[in-house]
DNA sequence: TCCACGATCGGCT
DNA sequence: GCCGATCGTGGAG
């Protein structure tokens, strides 16, 4: 498959989180590769008081405003990971997250990297933005992340058809409720529930 | 220095 | 549906 070059990712931010749906996330560790294929994102922007780089850039969020094409990933909650795509243009600061992604190839890894006993659960493997990144086994150390390389990349999968596309409003977040910057896959099992 | 808070999750009621 | 865990980050002092 096809991976995905600079080009894709330095396009209007909500494009490249729309587009990113039906795409697959790959990440080689050793001999294992894992894939996914992204069901849900959610986009941030500039002028966005929800984002990360609304404030400016700091040590922490200095990937944001980096070229497009490159992995943010930052810590949460004293215990979670979420995994962002830089988009659009250097020294803007827009990135897209993904929030859940379907398994394709390394589940059994995953759900070590989960902590999960076997399969009975698969659902909760990475149905949610904190979960996929560990699952992929994602942390700082994976911020900054040249996607265009190949330890993590993302290649050509599924073309969504627009009918299956819903945008909607954000989640988790305590400001800019309102914006619709939210895609998911209709009726995709893997996509997080509110 | 100090301190409030968060792009979440899982367990409990 | 609600709530606690848990700590890096950044803004204030």
């Amino acid at each position: 498959m096809q991976k995905l070059p600079r080009s894709f990712y330095t396009r209007k931010t909500s494009t490249v989180a729309k587009n990113l749906l039906g795409k697959i996330l790959v990440r080689r560790i050793g001999r294992n590769i894992l894939t996914g294929k992204i069901v849900e994102t959610e986009a941030y922007l500039f002028n966005d008081t929800a984002s990360h780089s609304f404030r400016g850039m700091t040590e922490r969020n200095k990937v944001m405003f980096g070229k497009g094409g490159f992995l943010y990933v930052y810590f949460t909650y004293g215990m979670h990971y979420c995994a962002n795509v830089v988009t659009f243009k250097e020294g803007i600061g827009e990135a897209v997250l993904i929030r859940a992604v379907e398994p394709k190839n390394g589940m059994k890894v995953m759900l070590k990297n989960r902590g999960l006993i076997n399969e009975r659960n698969h659902l909760k493997t990475t149905n949610g933005p904190a979960k996929l990144a560990q699952a992929f086994g994602l942390t700082k150390k994976q911020s900054g992340t040249d996607l265009t390389g190949s330890v993590i990349f993302i290649t050509n999968g599924d073309t969504v058809p627009r009918s299956k596309i819903v945008t909607t409003t954000r989640i988790g977040i305590s400001t800019a409720k309102e914006k619709k910057l939210r895609y998911y896959i209709k009726d995709n099992a893997w996509v997080s529930k509110k």
